[in-house]
DNA sequence: TCGCTGTATGCTGCATACAGCATTCTTGAT
DNA sequence: ATCAAGAATGCTGTATGCAGCATACAGCGA
């Protein structure tokens, strides 16, 4: 769950190194995951089973389980008789998708704001903090991988395992949107401002001021990605 | 999605005639999740790949794909060259996963009251005609059988796929603790209430109201079931 | 030239065989 | 009698083979 919510970083693309042995499933799972997300995969391209089988190094039988596995999460479209396409989502499913985000991550910031110890507010400002440095040393990749691990944080400090679940969900599908969404500077730093007012009413405990925060910050994020689409 | 909310009335439990042979994959998922509700997969025991497939009449191969494909519905737990188990829901769980249809379907309330149809809600009326109808007969299992089926129809004129496939894992999941969730008259009538200021709300598109009744409703939901834990 | 049909190719879907590992039972020793 | 160690059983995990079907191309007819 930690892992599916996170950026694998500019892995160097060349996935033909074969699998590692153990826990074969979900290490196949991940590598498809990723190799959607870098775009190896692209969407709606047809995932041969034989080619991409030899290419892991495993035979059909794991991988055919893995796309199913990803056929459920919704990364995956199975056809009967006609094998698995790469799920291509239509502008209005992303924007679909983050409304229902924007009203999963309110009722986690209102959670948080019950449910958090001192301990765990202090940590996400923490990484709230380091956020801001790679803001000011505009390193995206990095923030961006942070900014990532920080909505799971808050997920997770709202100590609900199945809002954790569909959120990891919806958000996995909208890795590759947002991994090519390369917005401008004005728009990164309506971002940064977003996330400031989120820390601001996560420090007072502001369940109503965390909730309307992160849900401003998901309809910016529609008005972020949607051209790229 | 539509068949997944449905509850498959009282099968006759007799679950070992032969799977039907076309598109055998939905039809093991189907089949499984069917035998979870009735209670005949009980949770946390032991799911085996040689016994189940050989009561269904299918080898271990499409087995366990569905597994795999119902592991990450979150229906089934996994572990590492040890199985599969029928996963165990605890009192949070259910809990948590009522909280969050709760959120879901008062954004579909809203969503609904927005983007219905005249046609979408008289539709909904006549099921929810029908469904006072089979209260006042007190036909326990039809009732119950239409008002899920009401819920989903609510999700799917709120016009939002995302929203309909995440509220569908966690229905699912709650599947069997409302199919042995037998409250009392009492309790009963209350989730006839609540159903009648859904409908007031949506006839009159009030997004707010609708979104109210549907949050009371699935609190009321978890008092229902609750002592069932 | 366009459309239809037949055929061939190659992929998917499923079953089965085999290897590896977890569990359990048995046996021996303390 | 109890515990530990080893062996046997049986399950899971993976590979491979085969059957069936979808698709594409070529040939034929209109």
């Amino acid at each position: 769950m930690e892992d599916a919510l996170e950026i694998e970083a500019g892995l160097p693309l060349d996935d033909h190194r074969p699998i590692v042995r153990h826990n074969l499933h979900d290490a196949i799972v991940g590598r498809i995951r990723d190799m959607i997300t870098e775009g190896v995969l692209p969407a709606g391209s047809r995932v041969h089973e034989g080619n991409l089988g030899r290419d892991l190094g495993v035979s059909r039988t794991p991988l055919r389980e893995a796309l199913k596995y990803l056929a459920s999460e919704g990364l995956i479209e199975l056809s009967p008789g006609r094998g698995a396409i790469v799920r291509k989502f239509s502008p209005k499913d992303v924007r679909d998708a983050l409304t229902v985000l924007g009203a999963l991550e309110a009722l986690a910031g209102r959670l948080a704001c019950e449910a958090a110890t001192e301990a765990d507010i202090r940590e996400i400002r923490a990484m709230h903090d380091r956020m801001l440095e790679l803001y000011a040393r505009r390193d995206r990749l990095s923030y961006f991988k942070l900014n990532q691990a920080i909505h799971s944080a808050m997920l997770r400090i709202s100590r609900n395992d199945a809002l954790a679940d569909v959120h990891g969900v919806l958000q996995a599908r909208l890795k590759r949107i947002r991994y090519i969404g390369n917005e401008g500077p004005d728009k990164w730093a309506g971002a940064v401002e977003d996330h400031e007012a989120m820390m601001t009413a996560l420090e007072s405990r502001d369940g109503d001021a965390l909730a309307n925060a992160l849900s401003r910050h998901m309809k910016r994020t529609w008005e972020r990605v949607k051209d790229a689409l």
